[in-house]
RNA sequence: UGGCCCGUAGUGUAACGGUAGCACCCCAGUUUUUGGUACUGGUAGUCCAGGUUCAAAUCCUGGCGGGCCAGCCA
């Protein structure tokens, strides 16, 4: 265990607690994150991954990675890997625990034995149409298989020639015995082993026989001695059959507890609908930056610490809720703000050309590194006569709330100069193209010895230093703040936002930042943090916006606006 | 219509049966060489109806609302 933040007690730490109190696990305290490896984990992996590592680590005990790989169609050793690394990536350590339900197939197969030998489970020959019509509604019990009564010999036979291969898939299965007439449709003679004559992505092709995650679960928490087994409360209804399958078995048991699962606001969750953006071509992949994968946002340019963060407000609760992604962004920018260095880089340029400064002349300026970190200590960024500003840091015609740069107006570049704008050069359209300036010498630094202020301080990159880069800005992937509620007949991605992606090429970036490598993270002053991205190569700079800075300029145009 | 789980500001989350608090969002202001950060203040809440009690967000009953369950998926 590596992370072990301070977290206030929310129910299940409540139930830790009080059982570690009364000594009811000898003290023990072991839990799992048990992923199935058929696809990325995404931020609601993240909450379930901090409440168990986090748990293990508050109470001095261990967290076992556990792969839940008893569908082998399903299943590919690819995510085995990426799990692994997104886990890391979070900043947890599983240590030596590091497990694979398929390691426990001979274990599970016999029990399987036992309970047949008991007399508590039974071959059914029906095919998965007749089981599915005679296990009943939610509101009419099911009726018992007529295979239900079966010899113990002949279905410790009949399961041996399962295991042996002497039936096609579909054929037969083994049922527990348990009551067809519950009101827990899970209880309905559940299906403990199913034919699949697919390899396994670790055992090969040594089984064709593979156990059903009820009947594979519990017994894996109970080898490994896990003392709280946290899952979401969609199994909730399996509870009584983990219970069941342990208390007939008599082997340790270990207590299910079950919270609820997240959502957030702006994406979608499932795997399912994860992965239709990425067939469906509406992401580049599982690692888009707009994806909720942890992968993704690991590229977006995410800190594990942030979401660790994020996850420890958002807390454990038994409710299912969707949380604002502006704790998350608030999360990241609190963490970003500590530890991103700044740097000027321009999105949209416009060309200043400063005419009373030397053509020939370059200075070296002094900029602090980061104001939340003197350490950071400082740089020397280029100044020169002809510069690069924000094109949006230029309006000809200015409202008396525009504190940036108009004909006439006066503002200071930052950690440089205060230039007064005196002419506008536009193209035939009357697009502004070039922007003449006249400098004050007085005020290099960025301070004026006559006390004179402005109100507007602006970024800028002299044009000849300057870096070109692309960059890519970001918004939530959808419009809508659930998904899920889309136009009658639609689904949700008729709420796809066709603005989450806006690419800006021949950005100009100061040229601090040339050697800086894949996942480098750093703050764009006043405008956001942004990572380079791994399609970065030398020389073609391949920036990511992370998340913008709160921007209440924004915020007073948009007021004036309707 | 069966079973299980759950209802506290807009969102998320606290409160031995005893002053409903915190965070995010939003709003206003102070500071500021980032319209950032930091700081100050503000708006806003116990689903409803009964009952128990000196006292109920908390306990009981009944409504109402939401989630999950009918894979040989996990």
């Amino acid at each position: 265990m590596t992370v072990a933040e301070p977290q206030s007690a929310d129910f299940i730490r409540t139930i830790i607690a009080n059982d570690t109190k009364a000594n009811k696990w000898g003290g023990r305290v072991v839990t799992r994150f048990p992923p199935e490896p058929n696809g990325q984990l995404h931020i609601g992996h993240a909450m379930s991954i901090c409440l168990n590592f986090g748990v293990a680590a508050e109470f001095g005990g261990r967290c076992h990675l556990r792969f839940d790989d008893t569908n082998p169609v399903k299943e590919e050793t690819r995510y085995v890997e990426a799990i692994k690394t997104d886990i890391r990536w979070l900043g947890w350590d599983w240590g030596e625990h590091e497990y694979y339900a398929s390691d426990y197939f001979d274990a599970l197969y016999q029990w399987a034995l036992q309970l047949i030998k008991a007399g508590k489970a039974f071959i059914d020959d029906q095919s998965p149409d007749q089981i599915r019509e005679t296990r009943g509604t939610l509101t009419s019990p099911g009726i018992d298989s007529p295979y239900r009564n079966r010899g113990i010999e002949e279905n410790l036979n009949l399961f041996d020639r399962m295991k042996s291969g002497d039936f096609s898939e579909g054929a037969c299965v083994l049922r527990a015995k348990i009551d067809m007439g519950s009101p827990n449709l899970n209880l309905r003679d559940p299906v403990m082993y199913r034919i699949l004559h697919t390899p396994h992505h670790r055992t090969g092709d040594k089984w064709c026989i593979y156990p059903m995650y009820d009947f594979t679960h519990g017994q894996s928490d109970s080898i490994e001695t896990v003392t709280h087994s946290l899952c979401d409360t969609g199994y909730a209804d399996h509870r009584p059959l983990y219970d069941w399958y342990l208390d007939e078995l008599d082997v340790y048991h270990p207590q299910q507890i079950e919270f609820a699962r997240r959502n957030l606001t702006y994406t979608v969750m499932s795997k399912r609908k994860l992965n239709a953006l990425v067939e469906g071509d509406h992401v580049a992949g599982w690692d888009d930056p707009r994806m909720p994968t942890l992968s993704g946002l690991r590229r977006r340019g995410y800190t594990p610490e942030s979401i660790r963060e994020f996850c420890r407000r958002i807390g454990v609760a038994k409710r299912e809720s969707r949380d604002d992604i502006s704790l998350l962004e608030h999360c990241l920018r609190e963490d970003l703000n500590k530890r991103a260095p700044r740097v000027m880089g321009v999105l949209q340029p416009l060309k200043v050309i400063i005419d009373n400064y030397p053509e020939d002349r370059v200075e070296s300026l002094d900029a602090i590194n980061n104001p939340e970190d003197p350490s950071a200590g400082t740089r020397q960024v280029p100044f020169s006569r002809e510069l690069f500003i924000e094109r949006n840091d230029f309006r000809e015609d200015a409202p008396r709330k525009f504190f940036r740069l108009a004909p006439g107006r006066e503002v200071r570049l930052r950690y440089a100069y205060f230039i007064t704008c005196t002419d506008v050069l536009k193209d035939d359209s009357g697009n502004v193209v070039e922007v003449h300036c006249i400098y004050d010498p007085a005020t290099r630094g960025g301070d004026s010895p006559d006390g004179r202020k402005v109100k507007g301080t602006i970024h800028w990159v002299s044009a000849q230093h300057a870096l070109d880069a692309q960059v890519r800005a970001y918004e939530h992937l959808f419009s809508a703040p659930d998904p899920e509620n889309a136009p009658e007949g639609q689904d949700y991605t008729s709420n796809l936002n066709p603005e989450s992606l806006m690419v800006y090429e021949s950005c100009k970036i100061e040229p601090s930042v040339a050697d800086s490598t894949p996942g480098y993270r750093m703050q764009f002053e006043r405008q956001g943090y942004f990572c380079v991205d791994p399609d970065s190569e030398p020389g073609k700079l391949v920036f990511n916006r992370t998340v913008g800075l709160r921007d209440s300029w924004a915020k007073v145009q948009q007021k004036s606006k309707p």
